[in-house]
RNA sequence: UGGGCUGUCGCCAAGCGGUAAGGCAACGGACUUUGACUCCGUCAUCCCGUGGGUUCGAAUCCCGCCAGCCCAACCA
């Protein structure tokens, strides 16, 4: 018990973060938090599909929310119809629900407070802090000044009244797109660029998702999000650090436009891992460059390829709570998702024997016709998962990893001379094997010793290998594809790298003739097994069907041999 | 060169003035009918980017320097 309560404290501890802190101290000074329940929200743009960096946002913002008895929003920040599209939605929504986390009926898009956005612009017009600005982005950017020259912008100080007439008739339509832009009046000579006059408003005739043709003017990012968290009541709007420098526009936002609540914006790093590459950009292209299947290829990163990559919602979970979150850039370590996985499905999935580079084994005493029934637990650390039966016959399928002619230091599996035991049945001896003319190995031969039934030699000698089988005669064939990084280089797209340069030839492996237990007919996915020996492999959610199994490798089992 | 942020073991990351948590990886060893799992042990001993200062005492406070990241879209 003590320990119990031990362990929790250190899993408390260890789980605090720098955003923790932040909301403890408002809370604890009251203010304009006193008696609000925390509340947070998921914001991403419709405009592709969600990745494991995603996946720490939203542990972030959902976890945060849950961790103070709160709520966090799911919000379609669409206020861009350029990039946006309603696929993405409903992609994004079963990522996040495949995750776990439920918005209840929280679901908000953006653009449902355009009417709103619209009055607050014309409220900041109506206090002289916005105004209607002519210049052409090119020109925008020749008077945006640099380093150490201030803005300029020779519309600033048009009068209100013009100011407002020119917006309503942007709003209706009247001038074409690009032609004009509304412009918060705040500091021209700020060394933050954000605060140099920033746009609010920009023409744009093109039809939005869900709004259609209603509007020709739409918001910009750093005037919407402000209004939109303090419309939903956000108390802690969380996001990432490039945000950083956003913040006084937010706060500036927050301030002078009438709202019914006070957001508080905290920016946390975003996640970076390794052999990998994030951004919707490089994913986008490596889908139509053709390097991957699609977005749910399981080398990629985002959520649908993880997902059909056998990742299941707990170790992304798991490895997005342990990452930690703190405001230093980082690269985490693939393997530490690697592990997230295995320690999951190590608890979880069951136990299988499945042949992927067979060669076949005879029996050269068993009699011929002769088969035997085993039984074999499905998963030694949950005896409750219960055993199934397998049957032995003359002839199996083994890797052809399990022999060599001559073993290496250390090697204790099949060669000449050599027993072993065939996992849960008999110990055999390995009498030779048969190669043909190009030295490729044919079969293997072993004799059984018919004492030894079950794995255990009566006169108690010790055997070192165990290896893996399936009967040749009861088996099912099946492809297998195996998975590796989808780069060679731990950080293909840092400095002038060009990530393509870096793509793994051997990123997958499809192996086509694997044999697997006759039990395995009809699967279906999800489902994840541990194949004996090998590792963690999952029915694949696209390709495989009775008749046509396909597995797909999640992750390797952990290999202690030394070569 | 202006503004903002970051720098603690190979990778994450605690630490908030009292003498460096934890996880991953790695390396030993025990156990093992999965060379897996599990278990035990080692892994920052003049040290917390670096140079000074304050203090009885600093990774923690102050000053300087160095390195990296973000910002000059009518993207988010």
């Amino acid at each position: 018990m003590a320990d119990e309560i031990k362990k929790e404290n250190e899993e408390k501890i260890s789980n605090a973060n720098f955003i923790h802190d932040f909301i403890d101290e408002d809370i604890a000074e009251g203010g304009q938090y006193e008696g609000k329940t925390v509340h947070t929200r998921f914001p991403p743009e419709p405009n592709g599909y969600l990745h494991i960096g995603h996946a720490k946002a939203i542990c972030i913002d959902f976890g945060t929310a849950e961790k103070y008895g709160g709520m966090c929003n799911l919000r379609m920040d669409d206020t861009n119809p350029t990039k946006e599209d309603e696929e993405y939605v409903d992609a994004i929504k079963e990522d996040i629900q495949w995750l776990g986390f439920t918005w209840d009926d929280r679901f908000y898009f953006a653009s449902q407070y355009f009417d709103k956005m619209y009055e607050c612009a014309e409220e900041l017009i109506k206090k002289g802090l916005a105004y209607v600005c002519e210049l052409t982005p090119e020109q925008m950017r020749e008077y945006r000044g640099d380093l150490s020259t201030p803005a300029k912008s020779p519309f600033r100080d048009r009068q209100t009244e013009e100011s407002l007439d020119l917006f309503r008739r942007m709003k209706a339509g009247e001038f074409e797109d690009g032609k004009m832009t509304l412009r918060a009046k705040i500091d021209l000579t700020s060394g933050n660029f954000n605060m140099r006059d920033p746009v609010l408003y920009r023409i744009n005739r093109i039809t939005h998702h869900r709004t259609g043709d209603t509007w020709c003017i739409y918001p910009m990012y750093d005037f919407a999000h402000p209004i939109e968290d303090a419309i939903e009541g956000i108390t802690h709007s969380l996001c990432t650090l490039e945000f950083e420098a956003h913040r006084p526009l937010y706060d500036w936002v927050i301030d002078n436009v009438t709202l019914p609540s006070k957001p508080r914006q905290i920016e946390f790093a975003r996640l970076g891992i390794n052999n990998t590459v994030m951004s919707k950009r490089k994913l986008r292209q490596l889908v139509e460059d053709g390097i991957v299947e699609g977005w749910d290829d399981p080398r990629m990163p985002t959520l649908c390829g993880l997902r059909r990559r056998g990742y299941t919602p707990k170790s992304i979970r798991n490895f997005c709570e342990r990452i930690g979150v703190s405001k230093s850039n980082s690269t985490v370590d693939y393997g530490f998702l690697e592990h997230c996985l295995r320690e999951d499905l190590n608890e979880t999935a069951e136990r299988t024997m499945a042949v992927i580079n067979p060669v076949k084994l005879i029996i050269t005493n068993y009699p011929e016709g002769k088969s035997e029934e085993f039984e074999i637990e499905n998963n030694p650390n949950r005896p409750e998962d219960g055993t199934r039966k397998i049957t032995f016959s003359r002839e199996c399928y083994i890797e052809k990893e399990d022999y060599m002619d001559e073993p290496i230091k250390k090697y204790f599996r099949l060669y000449p001379g050599n027993e072993v035991r065939l996992k849960t049945t008999y110990i055999i001896k390995c009498t030779g094997a048969k190669r043909d003319e190009n030295g490729e190995l044919v079969e293997v031969y072993a004799e059984y010793d018919p004492e030894s039934r079950g794995g255990n030699a009566p006169d108690g000698r010790k055997i070192k290998g165990t290896i893996h089988w399936v009967d040749a005669n009861n088996c099912e064939n099946a492809e297998v594809r195996l998975y590796d990084n989808l780069f060679t280089d731990p950080e293909p797209d840092v400095g002038d790298k060009n990530f393509l340069d870096y793509i793994n030839p051997k990123s997958l492996v499809v192996k086509k003739d694997c044999k697997v237990e006759k039990s395995m007919v009809s699967v279906k996915a999800p489902k994840s097994f541990q194949f004996m020996r090998l590792g963690y492999f999952c029915v694949d959610n696209k390709d495989s069907k009775e008749g046509n199994l396909v597995f797909n490798r999640s992750v390797s089992l952990k290999d202690g041999f030394k070569k």
